[in-house]
DNA sequence: CGCCTTGTTCCGGCTGACGGAACGTCGTTC
DNA sequence: GAACGACGTTCCGTCAGCCGGAACAAGGCG
């Protein structure tokens, strides 16, 4: 592997997790590089637009990552697939509503929709979560009988009980959505999305405060779900 | 500047613009690369994650730099302040309610809150318009009267009457606030935030369909801003 | 079957990346 | 204010590792 092209990276990534101006020699010790070879790399991001410098001298990194990753993000089909769908299902049940698409054995939010009122909720937009601690990612898993090592490698990376797991998805299987409730105070409904036959890969999903989560609003929150599930499943296999 | 650090991008760049699987002599003749460099390069990207190949060995960019950019994105100090009043200025116009921050004589989304209505605007969060075509872009300029130069440099990049634009600049001085028309069927109306005496560089817009738009609509909207504009330049401020 | 294109691997040549060292500057301490 | 230390930047000799032409394997098409 290209050396210089991996050193890149790793400044790259240190300068966007950092979130604020570092100095070169914070930098050479967080990633282990010379002075020289950090301050050389770093000038080639900069000029390449994906880092600056501030009066200071310290470096971060520019919202040029930011804006291609969106760009990327934008064209991925699943999430210009679903766009209408999200939509749709925010309107119906006024919450917040998630797209994920699996990635390992962890989801990645790919898209949302915030419901308007004082409640934040503690997913991001391009976070991970474990699949099994999510809604969507129960659902996709429960879609995904196929992939029995997906439940083994969580296993070893997550402290779950497996067989909980695997009574919980078999329930999921059943009804067709899954639930999640490993936030404090918010309950999560999602169902999985499939492309024709291929294995599902996204999951759609609505989470609210539980106080405003009645029965009555579940109810209709999982009848939005499956209906614009299946809809979107359908939309997408026809193509 | 390190030749494979610049390829890299320029490889990484082309995968993400694509928006689908690309085959390695497309990639190649797009990037200008030999076939054994591009090779070599694309498979140490997708060692480090933001590439991958698909089962036709196609290559594709992954998700990965949509992660790393979200996760900058989130820790921007301006798209943290913003986030909660972004929500309130929602939830009073229950329209569309952008945040964009200047970059070069461009204005980048950086946040945005839809409007659950079946209305779709093109602008996506993460792209780039030119700021005098935008509400948010127009209000940063009037506030920034100190950079004559970047009126300057976007006359010699877009077609537009420069006196025409300081004269609306001038009035939405006046105002406190910028207002655009320019996707047709919509309005927006945007205020420059500032952080402390230094000079503004973000703005809060509101935009909606313009039959949604009456004049009492756009009042409401209008006051929401400056007061929500004022509250946030005196809460960044006083840090 | 033969031709063309493509993806991948290999390897010799040499360029450009590497990092130690030196220099200038800033902030801190005594 | 002087000495010190830490830092950012520049320089340059060395040589690792990048480069790319060529060869090989695998399809795809006529």
């Amino acid at each position: 592997m290209d050396r210089a092209v991996a050193r890149s990276f790793a400044l790259l990534e240190c300068l966007a997790r950092a979130g604020e101006p570092m100095r070169l020699a914070d930098i050479c010790r967080r990633v282990g590089l010379q002075k020289s070879t950090a301050h050389r790399i770093l000038h080639s991001l900069i000029d390449l637009g994906y880092a600056a410098q501030d009066s200071a001298g310290r470096y971060l990194a520019t919202l040029r990552t930011w804006e291609l990753g969106a760009e990327l993000a934008a064209k991925h089909p699943i999430k210009r697939a679903a766009a209408g769908f999200l939509l749709g299902l925010h309107r119906i049940t006024g919450e917040t509503v998630s797209l994920t698409v699996l990635s390992g054995t962890d989801v990645v939010y790919l898209d949302k929709i915030v419901a308007p009122r004082p409640v934040r909720f503690m997913t991001r937009v391009g976070s991970r979560a474990p699949a099994a601690f999510t809604a969507g990612g129960k659902a996709i898993l429960a879609a995904r009988a196929d992939r029995a090592d997906l439940i083994a490698d969580i296993a070893t990376s997550h402290p779950l009980d497996v067989s909980a797991l695997q009574v919980e998805l078999e329930e999921a299987r059943g009804r067709g959505y899954a639930r999640s409730g490993h936030s404090p105070g918010v309950v999560s409904i999602g169902v999985a999305v499939a492309i024709g036959d291929a294995p599902a890969e996204a999951a759609l999903s609505v989470s609210a405060p539980v106080d405003r989560m009645t029965t009555a609003a579940q109810e209709a929150a999982i009848d939005a779900l499956l209906e614009t599930g299946a809809r979107m499943s359908e939309a997408l296999s026809s193509r």
